[in-house]
RNA sequence: UCCCCGAUCGUCUAAUGGCAGGACAGCGGCCUUUGGAGCCGUGAAUCGUGGUUCGAAUCCACGUCGGGGAA
């Protein structure tokens, strides 16, 4: 018996349900808290509203355990942190990742808050992390590992957090919810698409947020990477780097977004090749490592959600911007989106993608080249 | 007004008298706590009307539409 005490962020789901239920079998004094992000208000009539079912779930479990269970109003904190830069960076022409600024902000930093107010020592949610002596690593089941979304989370958070199903398999944590009685949510299905995006539509996001006459969702052309237009789009912001999907066709060979030009709200085609670069920019960059990593270090980079992380040096670092050399192409390095930095399981921080490059920078200039003394 | 060239899935194209095929887009599924990608599956066309022929996208006539040319 610990005694600790312990908030335990509840979405209503499998994971965290699970989460609230290991930690208090192990003795843990757990306090279940239950996040409200956002309203839909009338654009879900098929729901009452802000996802009551979720809250209700979460409450029932914690009932439960009979433990506590509280609602937090994070709605205008959320809507500021996430849901604002998330419209912001599609005027931009870029890609936002909402959920990396959600657990960065509002799971990780005004949760720990609630947390620290009502006197607890730790904090603990339903992801597929693991945090080891104040270190984060991937999710055991690297099927499931949710690291890629966590990079942006303080380390002196990490050091209080507890993530229980993270050493186990999602199949094991189905087991235990059926083991532990918690029948109503043990099969519900996973949860996918963005929280606040009722439909998969997040141009109607956009759309309420901006207006209809935002330059994102105006018309624009479809041009070849020589400047050939190539057709009409209804909006950039319907397309990211490396998408297909709603292209022209016509051609020979798939082609692919390769560039988004904001100014001329241009959305550029090109094939396969053309996405594929060896240098990364990144900013924003926030260490979650104990020492931040230097020019000349090698780590490895995982450029986009579930894509295979490729070993790298970094080349530059001015403040939170930092610049990677790859030692293998990456395909479709897009703005907007995370890039992580691993050392084998362990996190070692992340950032937001700025721009790729096509070919590496490299990190001093050789004192002398083959090129120069053979020509 | 005349002459020439052309017209095939949504798009680009293949089949020159013998089962209209492919690519891209679309759609469905799998995968996925962002957006995408990927994998599997699937619907989709001979400009129209006649004629020749055992058989027509293919040859012929007329028409329609598009491009070019002509006092």
């Amino acid at each position: 018996m610990s005694g600790k005490r312990v908030l335990v962020a509840m979405s209503g789901g499998v994971d965290s349900s699970v989460a609230a239920a290991l930690l208090h079998e192990q003795g843990y004094e757990v306090i279940g808290a239950t996040m409200k992000l956002f309203c839909h208000g009338e654009d879900l009539p098929d729901r009452p509203c802000c996802s009551l079912d979720s809250v209700n779930d979460a409450r029932r479990v914690c009932q439960q355990l009979g433990v506590p269970h509280y609602v937090l109003n994070l709605e205008s904190a959320f809507g500021r942190d996430v849901v604002q830069d998330f419209v912001d960076e599609y005027s931009r022409g870029r890609t936002p990742i909402p959920c990396v600024r959600c657990n960065t902000f509002t799971k990780f930093r005004d949760l720990a808050r609630k947390a620290e107010a009502l006197e607890c020592d730790f904090i603990a949610t339903g992801h597929y992390a693991r945090a080891i002596d104040g270190d984060l690593y991937r999710g055991l089941d690297h099927a499931k590992d949710q690291t890629y979304f966590l990079w942006g989370v303080a380390r002196e958070v990490v050091g209080r957090l507890l993530l229980p199903v993270g050493h186990q398999t999602k199949a094991e944590t189905r087991a235990m919810a059926h083991r532990l009685g918690l029948e109503v949510i043990a099969e519900k299905v996973e949860s996918q698409d963005i929280c606040f995006v009722p439909d998969g539509d997040h141009v109607k996001i956009i759309r309420r947020e901006l207006g209809d006459d935002a330059p994102a969702l105006q018309r624009g052309p479809f041009v070849l990477e020589d400047g050939t237009a190539v057709g009409e789009h209804d909006g950039f912001a319907r397309f990211t780097i490396g998408q297909r999907k709603g292209v022209p066709g016509g051609f020979s060979a798939p082609m692919f977004v390769v560039a988004i030009e904001p100014t001329t709200r241009a959305v550029v085609l090109g094939p396969r090749t053309s996405l594929l670069g060896r240098g990364l920019i990144a900013k924003g960059v926030s260490w979650m490592c104990a020492a931040p990593k230097q020019v000349g270090d090698r780590v490895e980079v995982q450029h986009r959600h579930r894509a295979a992380p490729v070993s790298a040096e970094i080349v530059r670092v001015d403040g939170d911007e930092i610049e990677l050399a790859l030692d293998a192409p990456l395909s479709a390095i897009t703005p907007g989106q995370s890039m992580v930095l691993y050392d084998g399981e362990r996190v070692l921080g992340g950032g937001f993608i700025e721009s790729g490059r096509k070919e590496p920078r490299q990190r001093s200039l050789p004192l002398f080249t083959a090129g120069a003394a053979s020509s």
